[in-house]
DNA sequence: ATTACGTTTTTGGCATACCAAATGCCACGA
DNA sequence: TCGTGGCATTTGGTATGCCAAAAACGTAAT
């Protein structure tokens, strides 16, 4: 069989180099079954009904056209993260947080966080920890970011991810994305976070002042007070949704 | 329906409620296999030999007596946690780290470890606080740490497990199990700390009289400040392993 | 001897079939 | 009416077999 792939044209070619890119992976049905999931489990509003999700093999594997056995690998997966949990001959279970559990990821988020500042003030560029300001430039006396608060909200994580980014720390950005994927199921953290929002981008704005200023243990102090302050928001006014 | 089950020997027994526990969950091959293949993996000396640390499907199968399948879902779960990775049609690897990652998980493990002290400070008892000094009772002025390095090392791990799981919270204790999972891998880490080992045991004296003042921030800068300076010694000192 | 090319083997991905435990349903009997 | 026993069903767990890609091997042509 002729020309199984790339560079076998002709033999004088040597190394003209075609900017090759090891062709697309073609990411395995386990992969897109996992992602597929992944996504619908975040999507869904968990705490909504009283009774326990359920998730059904079968059923999966029909919906997305594909064997058990990938749906199986994308499951164990899933329950490494902590998103579900299969109980032997009772069914797969989207797992419900507690409170107490999300009031414990946001101070865990709070830790991993104030470190992203400590780094960033000792290795960052001035101008990436400036343009920090700008995910919050459509905001203003004139436009309060309570009377906006979906827009806020999706800011306000933008800005996070952005901050721990700016670390350039892998463990920390990786360690913190997994915890808001936790914690976003949590659609309290974004309603009823109005009264909130107010002192929301004050506080930020000051962390971005700290970093500017390199002054490590300020910057790491604001960061943590500031995410310390929505754990304890919710741990608070969180009560409606675990009923 | 009345009574699913348990209490249906005799109609007047009631609720003599003799004392059944559920009974073992016999744990699947899927979750034997991924035990056995975490602790495999953790015990080999994954930075010993330049060439990668390869796996094998079938060959695992036969070794555990086990089909392929329950295998496949535990290197899925293994393949979440970070220790192997499975390249399509190559084969499955055992991950190794760099240095630069290693220190990285260092100072995440610190951002813990400093949350976990601060919310010591508030909560635990003293009694518990004070108890932590047990794992250091072995040595002395005339038992010095640097002379049973291995000894002491297991204490050290010991000593930074039981802070952590003072802090009572689930997420802080599982976060840095698994960093230090793979952390602990790098055998420099116990071995070539004999230089360390002597400012080791103040430190961790130290932070014990911070937690036993109650002194939040004292506490939360010694814990934080002890950790990354193992993660500083280590960025200078561990080159060798990383040829 | 070296290179080119074709064949075999290896390896992970996936589908399918079967098993056993747990449930639910239902008829039979006190 | 109540509940008891058993059969059918559901559900996750496991074993097998086949596939295609890629590497390993071997052979023939230059």
């Amino acid at each position: 069989m002729p020309e199984p792939k790339q560079t076998k044209a002709s033999p004088t070619m040597a190394d003209t180099d075609i900017a090759i890119v090891r062709i697309a992976p073609e990411t395995s049905f386990k992969n897109k079954a996992y992602e597929a999931l992944k996504e619908a489990i975040l999507k869904m509003d968990i705490y909504a009904t009283p009774e326990p999700v359920m998730l059904d093999e079968r059923a999966l594997s029909e919906r997305l056209g594909v064997s058990r056995t990938p749906i199986r690998e994308a499951i164990a997966m899933l329950e490494q993260d902590g998103f579900v949990k299969t109980v032997p001959r009772r069914g797969i279970v989207v797992v419900r947080r507690t409170k107490a559990e999300i009031v414990d990821m946001i101070r865990a988020w709070a830790a991993l966080e104030s470190m992203a500042a400590r780094l960033i003030t000792t290795t960052a560029r001035k101008k990436d920890i400036s343009s920090l300001r700008d995910f919050f430039k459509d905001f203003s006396d004139d436009r309060l970011p309570q009377d906006h608060i979906e827009e806020y909200s999706k800011a306000n994580i933008a800005f996070h991810q952005a901050l721990i980014s700016l670390s350039e720390s892998p463990v920390l950005v990786d360690l913190t994305n997994d915890l808001l994927l936790h914690v976003r199921g949590y659609r309290q953290l974004t309603i009823g976070r109005k009264d909130r929002t107010a002192t929301s981008l004050p506080e930020h704005l000051g962390i971005i002042e700290a970093l500017e200023a390199r002054d490590t243990e300020l910057a790491e102090k604001r960061a943590r007070d500031h995410t310390l302050g929505l754990a304890a928001y919710v741990e608070a006014h969180g009560q409606e949704l675990f009923t």
